[in-house]
DNA sequence: ATGAAAGCGCTAACAA
DNA sequence: TTGTTAGCGCTTTCAT
């Protein structure tokens, strides 16, 4: 290395013969520069191995196509496969993309979205349900006029806009139609006491697709009363618990429906210690099919939310038309997967 | 908003009532200045919600702190879990970190780099193993020197430096050990026709894999024939397949070494179909100890490989003393977590 | 076709 | 303590 540090597009030039507007020039390639100069200049960058500085480049140019995504966390399948399809999404259109994870903290959301603003990235995505709550709102409807009155925009994955006048757009699953679909399901198994098991209050997503089961549970002609929620929220560990606890204190239910497939995980390994089987003693369905879900004990029937497609949707529907785009509501349709993890209740239980 | 684009120091001067010199000083805070002047700029800056510019801090500040991790798929728990810590070990230093995915292709790869370079990136972590072949041994090269040459650090996770005198540093598992390990736990459960299915001829992890085994095997006294190797590759459908065919093809084995955790799901899976019951006919183990694999169908017995803390030990090894580091190599330790899928083997069947 | 020069937003000497 | 000035590396007028 001839010297320490980068090599800048003064030493191009120089190497080349040429001032350094005109190495520029050669180098993006966007005014007419003759075939012979162009060479010259292009063989004394790879001589070099030059690589532009982006931030000078951002720094005249205005920015530069960076897209972010902000998740719960890098290891949960789903998000993992939102993240998949933003950055596959992003990469397909030349543009970089940066994964932020908060581990559900709003201080460390904010402070991302923060450093996205100091970065220049034109397309913030906030991916996941939330508790939406005042300081929620807030939070969010100063994200987007910080992005917009900097020409960036915000997309909401899965989450609501606290405000349709807000500059942001939102991309989501229909939950309230795909938690009525295998409840549906569940029901036409024979199933009337179905325990919906990950609820977490406030939770836009978990709100949807409770909303969504005590609806079928009505259609079917059931009373109020016979919606059973269990409130231990998301995860593998919380599902576990839950359901231990839940078999110890009662058995009157035949079915379960976990409010995502990690909680499923948890239940179906809960059923699994009590010594009981899926499906003949239960029967149990998840949400989101995730890769793993078919590997289960028995593999699991769940509802297909295609989370690669929410994030390419997310990044398609950003930069489609940046002027309608705003305030816009994308919904996502889902589908059940039928596995194993249903069967009928076993008899003499059925009511 | 006042006008489209972004807020700079200048307004905030302007309106502090001060140069941009003493602003940028009561901004940053590493200057003396008076608490009033201070307090009037911050207040500025919180009415104008004015963000700095990070190009035009980094291009002047010489770069920036920027991580970023390179991986074939975000989706995979193994890699989702290496870049989980890498992110976590980033943001606890005050880092952004970048996610790259190259889908196992070397030209998205050298993108990826090269993109990474010219953002500014300090350090460069490239993550799982690889085919080395002369065309990886030149471009491993061509990116240590470069990042190099302009200050930033290569490291290598799960792979080799193709030459000890590269400024690269490697951090990886000790696959060998790992896979004698569990070799000899199946060796000891009694199974003496072992296959080792999901092997990539070339793939450094995977040869090591299969060196354990066979190093196993001879320490146990078998012959090098007792060796059987199924080059099918990594992944769900690759292992699903090729056990389907080896069970089709024969029945000279009682145990299967499957190359990692999502080899051995499509086993589990292509045994379950053929009838036959994991442990009770065939006993298997997995590689990595995905979040998952114990909610496989038997849960099942593996090897764990601390990914979040192969990321986080990246991080801190390449930030820790930069000039020991280069050319260093770190071994991390594994160990077996011993589920469900392992049993004596079959009566009869034994050898 | 090409060079000189201005300036993107910021920080760091250097003065005052 | 504070303001003035000079760049960081690049692109882009404006001349030539």
């Amino acid at each position: 290395m001839v010297s320490k540090g980068r090599v800048t597009i003064r030493e191009v030039a120089e190497r080349a013969g040429v001032s350094t507007a005109t190495a520029s020039r050669a180098l993006s390639g966007n005014h007419p520069v003759p075939a012979a100069t162009r060479a010259r200049v292009l063989r004394a960058a790879r001589d070099l191995d030059y690589v532009a500085n982006a931030h000078a480049r951002a720094l005249v140019g205005g920015g530069r196509k960076m897209a972010a995504v902000v998740v719960r966390q890098v290891t949960s399948p789903f998000y993992a496969q939102v993240a998949e399809g933003v950055e596959a999404e992003a990469a397909d259109r030349g543009w970089l993309c940066v994964v932020g994870a908060t581990g559900g903290d709003a201080q460390r959301e904010m402070d991302f979205v923060r450093l996205m603003r100091e970065e220049g990235a034109r397309l913030v995505i906030l991916v996941g349900g939330v508790v939406e709550d005042d300081a929620y709102r807030e939070r969010v409807a100063h994200y987007a006029h910080a992005l917009d009155s900097s020409g960036a925009r915000l997309v909401l994955c899965g989450r609501p806009a606290p405000d349709p006048e807000i500059p942001a757009l939102v991309v989501e699953f229909d939950n309230e139609a795909g938690a009525r679909a295998v409840t549906a399901h569940l029901l036409s198994a024979g199933h009337r006491r179905i325990v919906f098991l990950g609820g977490l209050p406030g939770n836009t997503a978990l709100d949807a697709r409770v909303a969504g089961y005590r609806a079928a549970l009505a259609e079917h002609g059931l009373p109020p009363e016979a919606a059973h929620v269990v409130d231990c929220g998301l995860g593998r560990a919380p599902g576990h618990r839950a359901m231990t606890e839940l078999l110890k204190r009662t058995r009157e239910f035949t079915a379960v429906f976990a409010g995502d497939d990690m909680v499923a995980a948890g239940v179906l390994r809960a059923i699994a210690e009590s010594g009981l089987s899926v499906p003949g003693d239960i029967s149990v369905v998840g949400y989101n099919d995730i890769p793993l879900a078919e590997d289960f004990n028995p593999p699991l029937t769940t509802v297909r939310t295609p989370a690669e497609e929410l994030g390419r949707a997310a990044v398609r529907i950003a930069l489609r038309d940046p002027e309608h785009a705003a305030g816009a509501h994308h919904l996502l349709g889902t589908h059940i997967v039928v596995r194993d993890s249903v069967g009928a209740p076993p008899p003499g239980r059925a009511l």
